[in-house]
DNA sequence: TAAAATCCCTAGTAAATTAGTTGTCTTACG
DNA sequence: CGTAAGACAACTAATTTACTAGGGATTTTA
């Protein structure tokens, strides 16, 4: 049930992009610095970003990543799926094609399905502008707390 | 954000014991030929499941394991926290303790929190009961299907 | 009382996944 | 040209997952 490293770095390299949105380019290492990770790693979920079409890039000096669209049109469902592959809990409860016909025996399905609605809704419905805008207005509240999750 | 094979068989097995409440011990061989899979590995589970109270067991000829409680009392959380160690998708954001102090600076933390709060919600309300007379009931209407979840 | 059926427990292992690192190449700006 | 960027491939280390093996303890039953 965990989210994987690449899936939160990844999120937040996006949101760190939203806030950026509209004033150009933020470069790799500019992005790795913000939350303290190897430049190298970052790279990698950066380009299923691109590939997924979610971030455009620039190459050459003064170059970097940017959204290739608008943060309020862009879910976080569009954004973990790139990273993580797919949002399903279990293969057999995808995104789009709810497998194994409906007639399917397994005792536990009826809980995955639901399980994977609730998910998914949430996933669907939070936009990457909204988070954005949360940090943002948080910071400007000035509260001064280091960030422990990455720790444990 | 995929639930482990432990978590599948082990739920699995539960239901089956739901099924069984009330009608004497359940042997480990039985439990694991339902699913076909091995003895060793759904013994190990069984063994978690015990710690946690959930299953009781009878030892020697004609024992087996037994749901310690009513199905209609037992929720799908307990089961998967002790199969999966915890249901937290990051572990700032457990199931007690909302770890991180609420002032926490991490941009992707209210998703998290929401995301974590809907799958609570969902695990917390759903009974082994329910799982088990849905999954009877769909038996009854002699449905004759495939498992092909545990393929893929 | 011996054999058979059960659970109990530890340890090991193989495969897969995750989380990175390294290094070389290409593109663009000034 | 020199430097600041991204592109890409390949390799590795660590961790987790998913088992397997094998011996021990307890209870029933013939
Ligand atoms: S992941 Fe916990 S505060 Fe960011
Ligand atoms: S896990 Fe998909 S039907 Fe059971």
């Amino acid at each position: 049930m965990k989210l994987s490293t690449r899936s939160r770095y990844g999120l937040k390299a996006v949101i760190d992009l939203a806030i950026a949105y509209g004033a150009g380019p933020v470069s790799l290492p500019v992005l790795a610095g913000s939350q303290g990770i190897s430049e190298g790693y970052l790279e990698q979920l950066l380009r299923e970003l691109k590939k997924g079409n979610v971030v455009d890039t620039v190459r050459g000096a003064q170059g970097g990543y940017e959204l290739t669209c608008d943060p309020a049109e862009l879910s976080v469902q569009r954004v973990l799926n790139l990273l993580e592959g797919s949002t399903a809990i279990v293969d057999c409860v995808g995104t789009l094609h709810h497998n194994c016909t409906s007639a399917c025996s397994c005792s536990a399905r009826p809980l995955f399905l639901k399980l994977q609605t609730r998910i998914n809704d949430v996933l669907a419905r939070t936009t990457i502008r909204e988070l954005a805008d949360d940090y943002v207005q948080q910071k400007a509240r000035g509260i001064p707390c280091k960030n422990i999750c990455e720790k444990a």
